[in-house]
DNA sequence: GACAAGAGATACGTC
DNA sequence: GACGTATCTCTTGTCA
């Protein structure tokens, strides 16, 4: 295996963080800049690089050979700062709490010390990583011996550093003595820098080769200048030379580094005002056993024995959980670093696949691990648990593994149990249920700028962090499955959600193909108008102004313009300049309208247009959005990277955005939708003899409504009484009450009361499911779908008017909106598992809430049509009929 | 002391 | 009622 042994340049580096930093000090006034510089880089490398075999190198005081031979070295370098000097002790203190071997020898410089261990490290067989911004050390870069910078975090190996010079780096002590040091002393060459010393050495290969020709150096000055600087230059170069005899010696064992002693660091941290760090390795440090019974045990896998003996162990488990670390959020795009498994709780084991370190670890190659636990994962006589499955299941599938009965995601049982929770995540379920507080990911992988892909993290931090992964999920299954069946959520778990799990995998690893060419001339067009209604804008306005900025509209609205102000904004900074203010200034000057059209335009070209294009995935061409399947508290699902459930129809070009959702060249986009089937599972579930007659009579469910309110014969009927009758209808659905139903119609609220009053008179049997929904979710806390599904709603018996209304529109609403959700997945799970058994090309592509897409070779459309339709109309029996709307068409415009 | 990242506010697209 | 995303703007954090 090849070895790495990193050497630092300690001096260098705090000389470097001292003047590069500045203004960093204690409270009492102990400056503490390049302390902290140092700090952070060790802290950095160690993490990012983990070297297993390290040295830092430190100048030590009094002179050098170098003074010896030549007393001017360094002569007009002033003294060391004292705000320097009194950070020296700190940044030993550190080092050594970090527990990096230092070396120090008098009469030699961090320089020569680092060459000579650097040579004695390759003769044994190790590669020699410098790390250094001193380009001094160039001349000891040879293959097998690489220099970093930890500044600009550059890693140039020979190749890399051959190429950048045009010369071979031991030559580079050529160049340096050329072009001489002032900071040091050296003399050099007058009239000659960086670029002619690198020039000549190029070209003649030496110094001794420019002597030896030295007749071609046709600059007369120059020629001059290097007869003259011959002795200076011989002198130079040893100057220049870092002495790889250094008295030091090698051995791997001396220069292991240890983990940092945490108890050490901390009070060190604390005393400089370290205070993030401080709190860090305070934290950080083991905190021995109490938290958890039983003590973890994860070990990495990384070769062929050890990946059998997992395979061994695995298959005779009934189930075990799985995680894959990667290098993206984004499962599409993420290439696989390690996966982790556990079979027993407090025991994991981690294979590295794809860890791509500085020294590069031991893994087992991938081709090895698909064969060897290919088939375990697959074997579908083996139960899988995972948090956030679907992820795993993308990435996996992508790296060429299937996965077989997945029974279990954390994430999802989690969600069941209490859908109202912003977050369920691992750490808050572990947290939360098992009260282990587990390794955050920024511990491993760091953040901000600092951040380094997962592939970067070493192979023992990465088991720590995986193994717990693994085995905290592998826990979480036992406590959420058992609290599952307690709360009779099991059934649909099992038969609803988890079987979802799997199809929402293949709808987002197909995508979407959508039209390129279509967006981008859109996008144009979109841009051209825009142009023109700003420059009308910033006209009527008077002078230019950031029109995407609601303070800055708003001051040219109510203050330039003094046009009557409307409502304030939510949090009262402001006036609102939303939509429904904007259409009632637009009577009294032109100015509304026109930034309404910019608003619209700006809308659709940047969320839509311009996204949807960056959102092409660069391989399939297509767009793979996310299928949230924890988010929203109905049970609904939600789409996002990019949400595809809030495409734009209504406006004209609107559905030019739509127009560009296209099928594989040659087959049919088509769409099958529910009609009405909110109302349905309302009529349903109120037993409402109106709603119910109406829905089985194939009526027109907001005429209907409209003629029962306003006492009218449906055919005189106007447009605009069942639009109010649809409002109202929709309010209902909604849990809306008379305020925002009134603001939603533009009428009064006694109007709106009046109507809604009437509109329970009528039904009946809506107005008692309303009555019967808040009371049973006050008596019991919760609200539940006819699937079963509940949501938590304790703020229904609350002390708070708001929160408590708020909490019984959501008692009246989720029950519906939630049915409908669960309607929606039983089909998409029988839609898919009818076309899969049937072995058909159509697919489904996408959910929008009451809505499925598919696209399908055309010679299929009529019986995949007719299999979609049967399996949604018959997905739950009703005593109304569920009905769909399908359309096709070459785009999902048409479809609709 | 400049720049970047994060957070809150506002607005708006869908069902 | 349920979502997700873009932009602006202010605050906080980070880096040289």
């Amino acid at each position: 295996m090849d070895r790495t042994f990193t050497i630092i340049d300690g001096s260098a580096f705090v000389h470097r963080a001292y003047h590069a930093v500045r203004g960093l000090a204690t409270a009492k006034g102990l400056p503490t800049n390049a302390v902290f510089a140092y700090t952070r880089m060790m802290l950095a490398l160690l993490r990012q690089k983990a070297p297993e075999f390290a040295a830092v190198v430190w100048d030590a005081k009094g002179p050098t050979f170098r003074h010896e031979i030549y007393p001017a070295y360094k002569a007009n370098r002033p003294p060391m700062e004292e705000e320097l000097s009194v950070q020296i002790p700190y940044v030993r203190r550190i080092t050594e709490a970090l527990r990096v071997p230092a070396v120090e020898v008098p009469g030699f410089e961090a320089d020569d010390l680092a060459g000579a261990l650097g040579r004695q490290a390759r003769e044994q067989g190790f590669s020699v990583i410098y790390v250094t911004g001193d380009k001094d050390f160039l001349q000891l870069v040879e293959p097998g011996v690489s220099i970093f910078d930890p500044m600009k975090e550059s890693l140039r190996d020979y190749e890399a550093v051959k190429a950048d010079l045009g010369i071979e780096p031991a030559l580079f002590r050529d160049v340096l003595a050329l072009w001489g040091d002032s900071s040091d002393n050296v003399p050099g060459v007058p009239g000659i820098g960086e670029k002619t010393a690198l020039a000549l050495v190029k070209e003649f290969g030496s110094i001794e080769g420019i002597y030896e020709n030295i007749e071609k150096i046709t600059k007369k000055k120059q020629r001059e200048n290097l007869e003259s600087g011959r002795a200076a230059l011989r002198l130079g170069r040893r100057l220049v030379t870092i002495d790889t005899q250094a008295p030091v010696s090698f051995s791997p064992e001396a220069f292991r580094v240890k983990p940092p002693d945490y108890e050490r660091l901390a009070p060190i941290f604390s005393e400089l005002e370290f205070t993030k760090l401080a709190q860090e390795f305070a934290v950080a440090a083991p905190s021995g056993p109490a938290a958890d019974m039983v003590p973890a045990d994860y070990r990495p896998v990384t070769d062929d024995v050890a990946l059998m003996e997992l395979a061994a162990l695995l298959s005779a488990s009934p189930e075990f959980s799985l995680d894959t670390e990667t290098t993206s959020v984004s499962p599409m795009s993420a290439r696989l670093v390690g996966l982790s498994f556990s079979a027993a709780e407090g025991r994991a084991f981690y294979v590295p696949v794809g860890h791509t370190m500085l020294a590069a670890p031991r893994q087992p190659g991938i081709e090895r691990v698909r064969e060897i636990l290919g088939p375990v994962l697959a074997n579908p006589g083996i139960a899988k648990v995972g948090q956030n499955i679907k992820y795993d299941l993308i990435v996996l599938f992508r790296h060429g593994f299937e996965v077989g009965n997945v029974a279990f995601d954390t994430m999802i049982a989690s969600y069941l149990l209490n859908p109202s929770l912003r977050a369920h995540s691992l750490d808050k379920i572990a947290l939360d249920h098992l009260g282990h507080r587990m390794i955050a990911y920024e511990e491993v992988a760091g953040k901000g700028k600092a951040a380094v892909t997962f592939d970067h993290v070493p192979v023992a931090e990465a088991t720590a962090y995986s193994g717990e992964d693994a085995d905290l999920t592998l826990r979480a299954k036992t406590r959420l499955s058992e609290l599952l069946s307690e709360k009779g959520l099991s059934d649909l778990f099992r038969d609803v959600e988890m079987p979802l799990v799997s199809v929402l995998t293949r709808m987002e690893m197909r995508g979407i193909r959508v039209d390129r060419e279509h967006l981008a001339a859109l996008s144009r067009e979109f841009t051209a108008e825009m142009l023109d209604v700003e420059r009308k804008i910033y006209e009527l306005a008077g002078g230019p102004f950031n029109i995407a900025s609601p303070r800055q509209l708003g001051h040219v609205l109510f203050e330039k313009l003094s046009l009557p102000t409307g409502k304030k904004t939510k949090k009262k900074t402001g006036y609102s300049t939303d939509v429904t203010v904007l259409e009632e200034l637009a009577p009294a000057h032109e100015l509304p309208a026109q930034i309404l059209r910019y608003r619209t335009l700006a809308k659709l070209k940047s969320t839509y247009a311009d996204a949807l294009v960056s959102l092409i995935h660069p391989e399939t061409g297509r767009v793979h959005t996310s299928f949230n399947q924890n988010v929203a508290a109905t049970g609904r699902l939600s789409s996002s990277d990019p949400n595809l459930q809030n495409i734009p129809i209504r406006s004209p070009e609107g559905k030019r955005i739509r127009a560009a959702f296209v099928p594989e060249p040659g087959w049919v986009l088509f769409s099958a939708d529910y009609s009405q089937i909110e109302l349905r599972i309302l009529a349903h579930c109120a037993k409402d003899p109106v709603l119910t007659d109406s829905f089985r009579k194939n009526e027109d469910v907001h005429t209907r409504t409209a003629s029962e309110i306003f006492d009218l014969d449906p055919a005189f009927i106007t447009e605009e009484m069942r639009r109010q009758a649809k409002s109202i209808n929709f309010g209902l659905i909604y849990g809306m009450g008379p305020f925002k139903l009134s603001n939603e119609l533009g009428i009064s609220q006694s109007l709106a009361r009046r109507y809604m009053d009437r509109y329970f008179s009528t039904y009946t049997g809506v107005k008692g499911f309303v009555e019967e929904a808040i009371s049973s979710a006050r008596a019991t806390g919760r609200t539940t779908t006819l699937a079963g599904r509940i949501r938590l709603i304790p703020e229904i018996t609350g002390k708070d008017r708001v929160l408590r209304e708020a909490a019984e529109r959501i008692a009246i609403n989720t029950p519906i909106q939630g049915t409908a959700a669960d309607f929606i997945k039983i089909a998409m799970i029988r839609v898919e598992k009818a076309l899969s058994d049937r072995k058909m090309r159509t697919a489904m592509l996408l959910t929008v809430h009451d809505e499925l897409v598919f696209e399908g070779p055309p010679d299929e459309l009529a019986s995949a049509k007719d299999l979609v339709r049967h399996i949604m109309e018959n997905v739950w029996e009703l005593s109304v009929p569920l009905t769909v709307n399908m359309a096709e068409g070459k785009n999902w415009a048409e479809a609709h």
